[in-house]
DNA sequence: TTCGCAACTGTAAACGATTACAGTTTGAAA
DNA sequence: TTTCAAACTGTAATCGTTTACAGTTGCGAA
């Protein structure tokens, strides 16, 4: 309510003494003391939009991603939030419940006053959020896969990798016939995974037909169990992997409610480790694609941006890491 | 970077043309159609500082909790999020990964200008949280137990008497001697469920001494693991309270690598019935607190409050549920 | 006491939008 | 053709800050 006017006049100095008074810059102690007991007499705070308008700068960076229900992402938010409280920016997040036309929406007013900088982690592909990208007026991180023909920071995870090493560990413990429980095609995890899929079974000349890939709706437990309730042919796989560790969650309640043991009759992998796949029962063998560490790499590389706007994107590639629980373990 | 100006000087107009044509105010065909035209030329885009300055409303609501961790906000972020979308409000989140002190901070600017209306659900109770609160320039609505002293809107849940349930439903599945697995006492749902707690034994002459409450250091799972690690007597026990899901879901992990069974051995019941809850084996009975539900009444309270700012405030207090699954079915 | 420089302070112009008010067009009716 | 109200448009003030620049003050040295 209160603006700096009031301020100097209430401390009979003119605003910008007040301003200055605020801000730390030089000013006599008799200055300062008077001031100070205007701010507290008045109660006044410095309004944020104006002070972003004249200075172009709000100290705020905006993270966002498609689902908060999603633990890794919480992970994620928790890696950027680590790296930035130690900053005199703040975190903010953009929540998305709604549709890619409303992200952009939100994301553009965003990056028109209120954000210095936009950390995005899209997981549709949809040429709309690209578009966004390339319009943006602030520098942008994105985490996870870069649309072709865009030149911005970016962290990826090598996903491919360690599918391979989870092929790589049920090959080890005996199975041969491999399904694997996908997220949705229409994302860019359930595309990239599906196709490292398939190259890590040919790589070793296991069996690989479209039969192997169980689509499920959605990122959650309950697609899961979906998923593979409609699934006929679990009977003649003795390995499935999952497109994420709530999928598996889901699989692995449906197993069990058909007394399908894991990992004797079946092996599960999920991916992400999060928290729950050391509470389920067995413990789930897990792709820890490092998203907490993801979300670091993206706060540095953000920071650093801000701090040196020309220099020449980067990208950063980290490797997944195979946390081996009950749900492999051999026959 | 293109201001107003220079579209108004692109399209051969005043500023106050081009701004009623982004505002939809009356404007001829021709005009308009210069205006937009210079518009995409120019890949113009209003300031949202700027604009928030002027017309004093930025047409963001701010939700802000102290632990994305927990799935119970994330229910509650998604209550909020579903109302909102069908506003011209955007949601967005503080995080709050640091010090009470920081999250003041970030409240305060957000209140500043950045905000229009502020969700608040806090679950410390810190003199400062409501200091704030009273600060504020912005409308305030406080999810969880509301201050002394402090009129606000307010949306709450009778948690006491989700607790009074579950151990009634205990009560008739024949326990008798019942444990608290309690969260820190320093936050407002620790202190209230354990008040809860001692009452409903109380009000049923049950067993009630100190040992029967064993507090955990955090909401998660592994602060229950540790706590019932650490709990000597469990085996006096025949039913154990967690003070949430995750809590609950440390607890049977620890149980089932020390074989005592749930339910036959203990049973178990958990509070906010998240997803967990039915994904855990056993099934976890779950005294649901409508996280959900609560965000949407908040939303709207906060709709309400701005169309409306003079309006005496309200408490609303919605009722638990008690979802009943295996871990507490009978001997 | 005077001088000169450093340190501080005030004036006024931004930042990029909205909007009251007054002035101009437009077009149908006379 | 003229008239007049309705519809549109432009000018300029304003929102609450920051900051360049010029002016003032303070104070130690001469």
């Amino acid at each position: 309510m209160a603006t700096i006017g009031a301020v100097a006049k209430q401390a009979g100095v003119s605003i910008a003494s007040v301003s200055r008074v605020i801000n730390g810059t030089a000013a006599r102690a008799e200055t300062e003391r008077r001031v100070r007991a205007a701010i507290s007499e008045l109660g006044y705070q410095p309004n944020s939009a104006a002070r972003a308008l004249k200075v172009r700068k709000s100290e705020q960076i905006c993270l966002s991603f498609d689902d908060l229900g999603n633990p890794a992402y919480v992970l994620m938010t928790r890696g950027v939030g680590h790296v930035l409280s130690s900053t005199k920016f703040r975190l903010i997040l953009s929540s998305a419940f709604s549709s890619v036309e409303e992200i952009v929406k939100h994301l553009e007013t965003m990056g028109r006053g209120f954000a210095d900088g936009l950390i995005i982690s899209p997981i549709y592909n949809d040429p709309r959020i690209a578009e966004l990208i390339s319009r943006l007026q602030i520098p942008v991180v994105l985490v996870g896969t870069l649309p072709a023909g865009l030149d911005v920071d970016n962290v990826n995870v090598d996903s491919a990798l360690g599918i391979d090493m989870a092929i790589e560990h049920l090959f080890d413990t005996g199975r041969r016939k491999i399904a694997l429980v996908n997220g949705p095609i229409t994302t860019n995890p359930g595309r990239r995974r599906k196709a490292a899929f398939e190259n890590a079974l040919l790589k070793r000349s296991l069996r690989y037909a479209g039969d192997s890939v169980i689509q499920a709706e959605a990122f959650s437990p309950e697609s899961g169990y979906n998923a593979i309730s409609n699934f006929k042919k679990l009977k003649s796989f003795d390995a499935l992997i999952c497109g994420n560790d709530q999928l598996a969650a889901g699989v692995m309640k449906f197993c069990f409610e058909q007394s399908i043991k894991i990992p004797s009759d079946v092996a599960l992998i999920g991916i992400d480790n999060i928290d729950l796949a050391s509470l389920l029962q067995p413990t789930l063998t897990s792709i820890d694609l490092r998203a907490e560490e993801r979300g670091e790499i993206a706060a540095n590389l953000m920071l650093d941006r801000l701090a040196n706007p020309d220099r020449p994107s980067k990208q950063i590639t980290v490797a997944p890491r195979l946390v081996i629980r009950e749900s492999t373990a051999s026959h």
